[in-house]
DNA sequence: GCGTACAAAACTGTATACAATTTTCCTGGA
DNA sequence: TCCAGGAAAATTGTATACAGTTTTGTACGC
């Protein structure tokens, strides 16, 4: 069999990615639960391709964090890694150093784009806060907005370095923000107050005040995801 | 075949690791040339092994930034990564961010074990200095020193995330560092001083000021290698 | 002499065969 | 009933064949 399924196989190369994406959304959504085993034949009889672009996608992913190999002596056994509060809290206050080194060059940006800036966020930020305040939230909505508000000033403002580092280590932090908003999606006050804070100190040019509110900001949320995610993760529901 | 040489593969999936360190070697010490094109083919038979472990070790490679896709419209030409002034700039900012948390948390450690902490790093700064003030400079001790010194703090404070991301990003900097205390051996008083800085404000148990410290610390080094680094790195001599 | 076109070589992506090891499960005995 | 032993199944690591694409080299025409 040279090629089972040419739709999923389309642009030569980009098997592992398909592979890759497909199995780290089954991840980000909970719906292969931490502590889960991935086997590489099973993966590649379901998406129809053969082992090798399945290592490639294994190997990424485990590099990335989403899943561990428990040791067996020899050999590897992939496996899907575990939620916990530790990893959590640790995730956060790495995400806010990124982040809060990208605030401070978003600080030091020239008026003109500073200012575009400032008002982007402003309005991603209002968009946040009415979606926090439905009376049915939808969760997929208030992540993406999160989401967006952050990276936004992220782009504008970080080196290729930085970006690079962000784009590794934030998309990590997508299984835990989405237990955030599902679990405390009634008490996203606070986080729009925080959000506005960074707003204003990039709108002031204050660089070290900016970065200290982006690092407040994700330290208060995993604090707040700390006192409600014991032993939610490991149950792989939710 | 099966398996080649049994020397080199011992250890049973090992293979891709010894590969890995082989190239990684080849690049870091800068015997394979920035802009260098890297072929399976060549390395699976110099190393006598398949081209899977190969991959499997530039898979690694290209995620940790050592090599780098040079796209051709379909397959993925791996080229080593060029060395360059901004690039340094940015890596060491990161690098300063990452081991600035660690030393935040290293002032906040029990008392023990910030005392011993401090007895340590203030042993290696001394051999350090003794090293960079030497007639002759050994550069590989030079390195090992100063990587010791900033290693030991992480090891001893910072949690397993902040740990892995340190283990991922910091060695991309090796390059780079190499690259300092060969062109900036004769000049290394400021370096001593700095670690002075950074081991006293651990000492003191004050976390803002260790953080800043580091940050500090990494960088003047980037503005002083900025510096002297424009065109060399891209010879692929040194 | 230079450029273009075509052929050949090189190289990567994918699939698959095989080996080695680990896990599972069944059977027999205490 | 429970434990031990062992065989079979499962799973990963490695090697290699094959296909498709890109690059290179050469020869021919201008």
């Amino acid at each position: 069999m040279k090629n089972a399924d040419p739709a999923l196989a389309s642009a030569r190369g980009a098997t592992p990615m398909v592979v890759y994406h497909a199995l780290r959304a089954l991840i980000v959504r909970g719906q292969l639960a931490p502590g889960s085993r991935i086997v590489e034949t099973e993966v590649a009889a379901r998406l129809r391709v053969s082992r090798t672009p399945v290592r490639g996608a294994l190997q990424r992913l485990a590099h990335e964090g989403y899943i561990v190999d428990s040791v067996s002596l020899q050999q590897s056994r992939p496996t899907v890694a575990p939620l916990t509060r530790e990893d959590a809290l640790e995730l956060f206050s790495i995400v806010g150093e990124i982040e809060g080194l990208a605030a401070r060059s978003a600080s030091s940006l020239p008026v003109a784009q500073r200012e575009a800036l400032v008002r982007e966020l402003t309005s991603i930020n209002a968009r946040f806060e009415r979606a926090s305040r439905a009376r049915v939230p939808k969760h997929d909505l208030i992540y993406e907005l999160d989401e967006q508000f952050h990276r936004r000033y992220v782009e504008r403002a970080a080196g290729p370095r930085l970006r690079a580092l962000h784009d590794a280590v934030k998309p990590q932090a997508e299984r835990y923000e989405r237990l955030y908003v599902s679990l405390l999606s009634r008490d996203l006050a606070p986080s729009v107050q925080e959000h506005s804070a960074i707003i204003a100190a990039i709108a002031s040019a204050d660089p070290d005040t900016a970065q200290r509110a982006v690092q407040v900001n994700w330290r208060n949320a995993a604090a707040r995801l700390g006192q409600v995610i014991t032993n939610v993760g490991e149950r792989g529901q939710w």
